[in-house]
RNA sequence: GGGCGAUUAGCUCAGUUGGUUAGAGCGUUCGGUUCACAUCCGAAAGGUCACUGGUUCGAGUCCAGUAUUGCCCA
């Protein structure tokens, strides 16, 4: 035994603190531009700046740092990009409240005052959620930190507006957009939530002009059919073909309009007559331009009905609803009314029903952008993970539209376009070009900088040397929901600006929900908060946990509960090592060569080091393949399994021999090289708890592993030679067979303390040879005083027996045994190997099956059936003496 | 309406080129306090792999359809 011990219990946040402070001094996450070796990159996806961390970006920065962590370990110069977007609307409505608590208005302060005071709130809170990323150990390269509204990034925001506005690809134009009332802006449709909600539909009587009756139409707004310029109906449609090209007068407005035919229109929703209003929606806008009708604009930017709406004016929606509904029925023109459920976008900063509004906006026009992101993706050059993620993008970029650019905001990267006052001229300049000019009012879409991300960041369109070496990057990783509004718009950023795909690998991981698998959210109250996760169970156990628990693909539930595994998880790891560690010599000892040595290594410590290779190497193959889920439950099993429940166990009794044998020193040198290659495996899942080991052991390991931290030593290489299956397989079957006692045990009641005799009857010398070597073992794990192992020995009687492959197992339980629960074990063994033999039979017999199968298959299942014909049999004939007895 | 997924033990999920006695974690039941860990150890129960048909010597795995369900787009 060692002199010094590890401390009893694992203290988190102790490790945390302290290792945190040492990476950063050692700057070990500052990756050098200029370093020779294969570089490997990721840009963060930028936070909002109001955010504070969820256990979305939990998810996301976990996997993100363990393969940074991972790359960096093996070999790469490994830059880790983070940084934080300045959320436009979210950051204005922030500040806003606060300013309006305060008795003021946005208006009130002006502009420049009112952007002062959102600078002053970002530089106070601002780098909260970065702050929280290092709390999780997350390694990035903090002094690269970059914002959105950095000068440099806003230097390639007005420099890409300016080339895109010179090659015609940016455009002003009027379009319906989504508004919002409230915040008297145009949103972006990832800045809508979609609320279903209980409403009606109005079945309107529109009058045909000629008298001849009239036309019902059904809506979900009759207070926009103050602005209708046409009713359409489907050409194909029976029904009414014939009224095309007639005329209805509009109700409430007497306006004459026309009866159009389109091909849009649902026959079987409502009456499959449908109300064209081409200034309110974005659907009727598209058939308005088809057919060349007006747009008449009844609502104005705050929801309120305007002079086109003739008497209505002055009401808001609501109330215009009300009215329109109720003077329909007054004047007979309201058919029915039925109760109908409709998906309402709302604003996901105030809940207030957005308006689709006709205005003049910015827009990309997308269709120059897209073909060489879609080549990216088809040519395999830009990877999904998982792979169906592709088709997704695809369907997009193959039927892209433009991008609505401007925001009615304040907070952002203002327009780069100026008017001359008089003439109207209009330039796009990086600068103010002087007093007779005006800047246009809006600012950018906050998207239209994040989309630039993966190179302004590194100083584009300064050719900087950060630039040259880290882009293009190499992995992104995010959530389905921003594979269009950012994972594409960055293909196409970086093929028309670099020339050169952004990245090669999108890893998109699910979004986490609670146990009964609602999305986590605020006014659901249904959230968990990392940072009480952290401070709960330590950051290790979070982030085992959540890559433990999400799977690939799909989207991961997740309750308090979740934490216990990840928690308990790095406890097992702890005390592996506590074991191990205290069963070390005092001072570290001279080390020898396990390859030469490989004589005198018991077959266990060949099995462990075997099934260690074959660890690190699935384990690095399925990082590769970002497969963590798959990867964490690979080490989980080789750490848990493998090594505590077999290994460590097995290895037990040579730990405490007297003597300095050479049994003894292999024993603790084995142990302990594996778990100096489990810690470096664990190392990017766990980096705390690990680190604190690595202080432990580092000393003690080989010299070409020793590295003043985990955080920079060397990945651990698998080395084919260690990996034996045949080994493994009779491992196994050792294993069995203390299983087999241990069942008997349990299942006869023989109290846990009780040692019993055991008579073993092995049919295979090797496997005879194995259990003599592990006769101590079986000993201890199966709590046996007297054991008999031989090929030719009688079954004592009376006993319990079980039988497994090649191997007969009894316990004499003299006055103790339980016939009856005997014989039921018995036969339910029996039953059970009786099935699985007629099915192999019934396979054996099938002359299609022989003729056809490999010849190792039939092999296979011949062998099968001589395994269990034996085991049949023995379990007939213990059964039969049971009568006996 | 279109697109993309999902459906395997009470729950959450593995099961990667078709051949395993279909697995894990959690939960449940039973038994465990000296020598790493009760955040633990040992044992067990629990599955006609959604349904129907097809391909095949052989299907949880491939194909078609049905049902249920989720997400995205319209």
């Amino acid at each position: 035994m060692t002199k010094f011990q590890l401390p009893k219990n694992y203290d988190p946040h102790a490790a945390e603190e302290k290792w945190n402070a040492e990476w950063e001094a050692n700057a070990y996450f500052h990756a050098d531009p200029t370093s020779d070796r294969p570089k490997y990159t990721i840009v963060i996806p930028p936070p909002n700046v109001t955010g504070v961390l969820h256990l979305g970006h939990a998810l996301n920065n976990t996997m993100q740092d363990i393969m940074v962590r991972y790359k960096r370990m093996n070999g790469h110069e490994s830059e880790w990009l983070p940084g934080i977007d300045h959320a436009g609307i979210a950051t204005q409505v922030v500040v806003e409240k606060q300013v309006i608590a305060e008795g003021g208005t946005r208006e009130g302060l002006g502009r420049e005052e009112f952007i002062k005071r959102v600078w002053q709130w970002k530089d106070k809170n601002g780098d909260r959620i970065i702050e929280q990323l290092r709390l999780m150990g997350c390694s990035c390269d903090w002094r690269r930190t970059r914002f959105t509204l950095d000068e440099g990034l806003s230097e390639a925001v007005k420099e890409v507006f300016i080339r895109l506005y010179e090659k015609d690809l940016i455009y002003q134009g009027t379009y319906i957009v989504n508004w919002c009332p409230r915040c008297l802006t145009t949103l972006s449709d990832d800045e809508l939530e979609r609320e279903d909600r209980d409403s009606s539909l109005w079945y309107v009587k529109y009058p045909l002009a000629d008298g001849s009756g009239h036309l019902a139409v059904a809506t979900t707004r009759p207070e926009t059919m103050l602005g209708d310029t046409a009713v359409a109906v489907n050409p194909k449609d029976d029904r009414y073909k014939g009224y095309i090209g007639k005329s209805v007068i509009l109700p409430l407005m007497g306006r004459e309009i026309p009866i159009i035919g389109d091909e849009y229109i649902e026959m079987e929703f409502g009456t499959g007559v449908l109300k064209v209003t081409p200034a309110h929606d974005v659907n009727d806008f598209e058939i308005g331009r088809r057919h060349k009708l007006d747009s008449v604009s009844v609502i104005d930017d705050r929801g309120i009905i305007n002079e086109n709406g003739g008497k209505y004016k002055g009401l808001d929606r609501d109330q215009a609803r009300k009215r329109v509904v109720a003077d329909l029925e007054r004047e007979d023109l309201l058919e029915k009314t039925e109760p109908h459920r409709l998906g309402a976008a709302i604003c996901y900063r105030c809940s207030t029903v957005i308006e689709p509004y006709l205005s003049e906006q910015w827009f990309v026009k997308m269709s120059a952008l897209a073909p060489p992101a879609i080549e990216a993706v088809k040519s395999g050059r830009i990877r999904f993970h998982p792979r169906h993620w592709s088709k997704v993008y695809l369907h997009w970029m193959e039927n892209i539209h433009d991008w609505c650019i401007s925001r009615q905001l304040w907070w952002g990267h203002r327009i780069p376009v100026y008017t001359h006052k008089q003439t109207g001229e209009m330039i796009v300049a990086k600068t103010h070009p002087g007093d007779d000019y005006v800047q246009d009012e809006d600012v950018l879409d906050t998207w239209f900088s994040s989309w630039l991300w993966p190179f302004s960041t590194f100083g584009w369109p300064e050719k900087t040397p950060e630039l040259k070496s880290f882009y293009p990057t190499d992995s992104l990783f995010t959530a389905s929901e921003i594979i269009f509004l950012w994972v594409a718009r960055m293909v196409m950023a970086g093929c028309e600006f670099m020339n050169e795909i952004p990245f090669s690998d999108v890893y998109i991981h699910g979004t986490v929900r609670d146990a009964i698998g609602r999305r986590m959210s605020k006014s659901l109250g249904n959230g968990i908060d990392p940072v009480d996760v952290v401070e709960q169970h330590g950051a290790d156990a979070l982030r085992l946990s959540l890559v433990l628990a999400a799977p690939e693909g799909q989207d991961p539930l997740i309750s308090e509960k979740t934490f216990e595994q990840g928690r308990n998880f790095a406890n097992k790891l702890w005390n592996a090592s506590r074991l191990v560690l205290a069963n070390q010599p005092d001072e570290p000892a001279e080390r020898i060569d396990l390859k030469a040595s490989r004589d005198d290594l018991h077959l266990s410590d060949r099995w462990i080091l075997s099934r260690m290779n074959e660890a690190i190497r699935d384990f690095s193959g399925q990082l590769d393949d970002f497969r963590f889920n798959t990867a964490s439950k690979t080490l989980y099993d080789f750490i848990w399994s493998d090594f505590c429940d077999w290994y460590l166990e097995l290895v037990k009794p040579r730990f405490y021999l007297k003597e300095d044998t050479q049994e003894r020193r292999l024993a603790r040198q084995v142990s302990l090289e594996v778990v100096g290659t489990i810690v470096r495996l664990l190392h990017p899942m766990a980096p705390f708890v690990t680190e604190e080991l690595w202080s432990h052991l580092k000393d003690r390991l080989p010299d070409d592993v020793q590295t003043e931290h985990v955080t920079a030593a060397v990945w651990p290489a698998p080395d084919a030679d260690w990996i034996d299956e045949e080994l493994d397989a009779s491992m196994r079957h050792v294993f069995n067979v203390i299983g087999a006692i241990r069942n008997v045990r349990s299942e006869m009641k023989i109290p846990a303390g009780k040692e019993i005799s055991c008579v073993i009857r092995v049919n295979r010398k090797r496997l005879l040879r194995n259990l003599r070597a592990y006769e101590e073992n079986i000993r201890i794990l199966g709590k046996i005083g007297d054991l008999t192992m031989d090929e030719d020995v009688k079954k004592p009687v009376p006993s319990a027996s079980a039988v497994i492959r090649d191997a007969e197992i009894f316990i004499p339980l003299e006055g103790l045994i339980d016939l009856e629960a005997e014989r039921k074990r018995l036969q339910k063994d029996l039953e059970h190997h009786t099935q699985q033999l007629e099915r192999i039979n019934r396979k054996l017999d099938n002359a299609d099956f022989l003729n056809n199968a490999p010849a190792e298959v039939v092999e296979k299942e011949r062998a099968k059936r001589e395994n269990f014909e034996m085991i049949v049999a023995r379990l007939n004939a213990n059964l039969e003496q049971l009568v006996g007895w």
